[in-house]
DNA sequence: CTGAAAGCGCTTACAG
DNA sequence: CTGAAAGCGCTTACAG
């Protein structure tokens, strides 16, 4: 059974497409008898106009694109799951993609999302990308472009981040408010901007506080990417060359999550000998024992917002009066759970 | 700047449309000269062909729809990542939409997907979708359906599933075979296949071993669905109610963490006093003390043979030999980890 | 080997 | 209030 279509419609009503096409738009100049009989019948046959001979004709494809490192992550799922909800809303489709944290692969769906005419992108870089022609090359063809988490500050174009930097620093200056002498900090991978903010803060906090920075203290992670082994590992690891560490700032929950594993192994007591601070409130952390004080990352507010400014720019395109790109940084908040002393 | 189109490579060239689109597809009645040509001019202005005019006249959008009860979950996003990944592979892209477990959203997205002019439809019902002419609705229009992990029985299309009454009963019998002599069960909700083929097994299992089964011992999950607490409320219910009950088979690994964590807070050893077994392996289960003993559930396999499937009947179809229904069931392994008694 | 023409299913400026 | 016509960017059967 093929799709109806205007024509069919049309001669059964024995009226042209035109009208057709007017009287289900609601266009002012049908009568609203005519209007009456034609949605009638496209109710009865169910008629459902071709998306793609709307959208050849309208230049609008009512899609978006979005590629994203991982699907696989708590945090990025929850993000998907806003940027779907609210396009949704607006009649808009995505199309997923994912880089597998590869340059090569983020450049190539780019170029696919491009040839499916997408009416926008949305983007959390992957940790391998240093170079961003790509991305400009989405500006250079006048498609909005915004990126979120994982983002590069070169690039033109709209931004929806937290301030890692500052959520760091007020994990790290609740560690020093509830008597932590010595604090360590596991980082994540080298390259990605949020990473190195959150690497940052911790470092500001300790000197703001008239603390030693030793570099010593800083754990990268590298058995995979901030996974639960890397936790384990640098627990176990820092336990050997820093006894008299006394907290821990975590770029991540799940990271978190390993170390204190690997402490509860080793018989050290959290909080009372070491306290640990995490990232991004993964709904875990406030679920094992001791729960986690972490950073509130809010992955799904992160996510509307994100569609929300494309949205608007495509709106602005289509009119004319394209926006200058914006940041908006989203608020975080320092949960305080069992892993630290009360201050 | 607008996408180049290929009336503008012609004119450049001095030759026809229709050259130039033979050429781009290396037509055997174009001279190599003017593919060169064309082929050249084509790479440097980046032609990318409109998918919306390719797909008007060739009636392939080269696009599928996937409609997911829940983004935001372990094993589904395990299964968009293998379908995605799989897609991409065939040059297909992937629209995601997500039920929320609502029937009514399911039927909207359908008809969503359906106007978009998707070459096919992937789907997991909803735990709400109890009717099914939504679907049959798409079967009717000759659209290609594969449903997965929850399916409908009733509905005549192609579908991947594991054989969960099987794997049920399989660790329910590793229960009795390291010693338990009074099994509960933590089922899911009571609607989908699913968690009703796990109660199955669950049942099957103690009565092929000579067993009584005790509908008291079956605790309903209701908190949420599948959640942390509903381990805890069933694992504490348990508790009191029934203390001689010495295994536990729990309809997924999350409940399972939720249940051991409160045993641990009442002091019950695991696996000496209970023995648990949950169901899916997920990786939270291999890290958390004790490991857990599960039912390894193949997410990412599931979404590549879902979609291949699906592939091979949009292939079928394209070639006029449609093909018929085929129930694909995937292989579950036992997991056998620090949660139960070594038999 | 090359190209004119029809047509996919719509939308919209224009004429009546 | 209604409709003929052009056109979006392609593909492909057909003619030369």
């Amino acid at each position: 059974m093929k799709p109806v279509t205007l024509k069919e419609i049309a001669e059964k009503l024995n009226i042209s497409v035109t009208t057709v096409s007017k009287a289900l738009k609601d266009y002012p100049d049908v009568s609203k008898k005519t209007k009456a009989l034609v949605k009638e019948l496209a109710e009865t046959l169910n008629y459902k106009p071709n998306s793609f001979a709307v959208h050849l004709r309208t230049k609008e494809s009512k899609t978006i694109g979005l590629v994203i490192p991982e699907i696989v992550h708590h945090f990025f799922s929850s993000v998907i799951k806003g940027i779907i909800s609210e396009a949704e809303k607006e009649g808009y489709l995505v199309i997923i993609l994912q880089s597998n944290e590869s340059y090569e692969l983020e450049k190539k769906q780019i170029d696919l999302l491009l040839s499916h005419r997408v009416d926008g992108i949305l983007i959390s870089l992957a940790n391998g990308t240093a170079d961003f022609k790509h991305l400009n090359a989405i500006l250079e063809q006048d498609k909005p472009l915004v990126m979120f988490d994982k983002i590069a500050k070169l690039v033109k174009c709209s931004k929806v981040i937290i301030d890692d930097q500052k959520a760091a620093f007020i994990a790290t200056q609740h560690l020093i408010d509830s008597g932590c002498k010595r604090i360590a900090h596991f980082r994540g991978p080298l390259l990605p901007q949020n990473s190195i903010d959150r690497f940052l803060g911790y470092k500001k906090a300790l000197l703001a506080n008239g603390m030693e920075y030793d570099p010593r203290l800083v754990y990268l992670s590298d058995c995979g990417e901030n996974s639960f082994d890397d936790g384990k590992v640098n627990a176990a690891q820092l336990y050997k060359d820093h006894s008299d560490v006394d907290g821990i700032f975590i770029n991540t929950d799940l990271v978190a999550i390993g170390a204190i594993s690997e402490f509860q192994k080793l018989g050290v007591q959290i909080p009372e000998e070491i306290s640990i601070v995490g990232f991004s409130n993964w709904f875990m952390s406030s679920v094992i024992s001791p729960t986690i004080t972490t950073i509130d990352q809010p992955g799904y507010v992160m996510g509307q917002t994100a569609f929300i400014q494309l949205y608007k720019e495509i709106q602005a395109l289509k009119k004319g009066t394209p926006l200058q790109p914006e940041t908006i940084t989203l608020e975080t908040a320092l949960i305080k759970r069992e892993s630290t002393k009360g201050s």
